[in-house]
DNA sequence: ACTATTTAGTTTATACTTAAACGAAATTAC
DNA sequence: GTAATTTCGTTTAAGTATAAACTAAATAGT
């Protein structure tokens, strides 16, 4: 008794000619197959989540450190989240966290030796996850992939402009 | 002051030779910028969440309802996260809940009349959502994508299962 | 200076998500 | 027929996400 999944059931009942809602399909399955693998691969093996290995991997790569706002900005999530996020990885001892002598309102987060050294760890790990999960493609098709998707995310930053009122 | 966001500070961090892990990154980009642009639309025009949608649109094409165990395996998600979501759609009126009479751990779950109504209007606004998005490509270059996205999708469920382990 | 406004970040309420523990019902083994 | 096991769904605890209300601090306007 095993279901058909939603995706195909949504696809058998779209009409020949939806190319666009075809290929929005087509994209969030490719997606959710990945994120799934690496999802559940950073759980078991880090007990870590992947907005975690985001905030990780802005201040790996801004080691000056970032405050609360840029981190939401870069991340694109509300700064609300970002307190809970920034709070839990202080705990675990993977980021350190400090008032702005400047302006008291500011905080300044930077990634701990700690968590440069996980950060590494998972980072490596990632690569070669990816790297494992797309192989058996050409570079050719690689390179094809990129630039579709590379085109469409262009395209619809332009067609969202209309939504953004 | 608008920082660079995180994508583009990975991709300059990446190695030109990372065909992958850009490719994985454009797809994280391109998803993205969809999805974040259909979140808020159906925030603000119904109040709703996708998971939501997602579950309106299993019981849409299955109107002789569905089990809380079938509903799991089809959106690829947990029985406890199904029944929330589908407590709050009961909440609703928007769909209907009852104990099956052969078997009384047997939930079944089906759409009301309320909830056909609603799902048809977000049905029918989705597509509009997507197609306007991702207009602006030629007929070749969706069909490119999606058959990209495809050929990716058959690899990485071929590649992961030396991961379900 | 002093009031008003803006800005930075936190808190709160709610929703979504998982894994794991649990309760109830059905099935299997004997 | 009873005991053990499996199955279905809920509950619980914790993390992640948002919007909106809030606090504290800095800045602007006068």
């Amino acid at each position: 008794m095993t279901e058909k999944n939603l995706y195909e059931s949504i696809l058998e009942s779209l009409p020949e000619d939806a190319d666009h809602r075809i290929a929005w399909l087509a994209l969030v399955r490719c997606f959710s197959s990945i994120e799934r693998v690496l999802l559940k691969h950073f759980a078991q093996k880090y007990n870590s989540s992947l907005p975690r290995y985001d905030v990780l991997t802005a201040l790996a790569l801004n080691r000056d450190g970032l405050t609360m706002g840029e981190l939401a900005s870069m991340l694109m999530v509300t700064k609300g989240n970002i307190t809970g996020v920034v709070r839990r990885l202080a705990q675990d001892g993977l980021v350190l966290k400090n008032t702005s002598k400047s302006d008291r309102r500011v905080q300044s987060v930077k990634i701990s030796a700690k968590g440069v050294r996980l950060w590494e760890k998972m980072h490596a790990d990632y690569d070669d996850m990816i790297a494992l999960l797309l192989s058996g493609q050409s570079v050719e098709q690689i390179k094809e992939l990129r630039q579709a998707l590379r085109r469409t995310r262009l395209l619809v930053e332009k067609n969202s402009v209309a939504f953004n009122s």
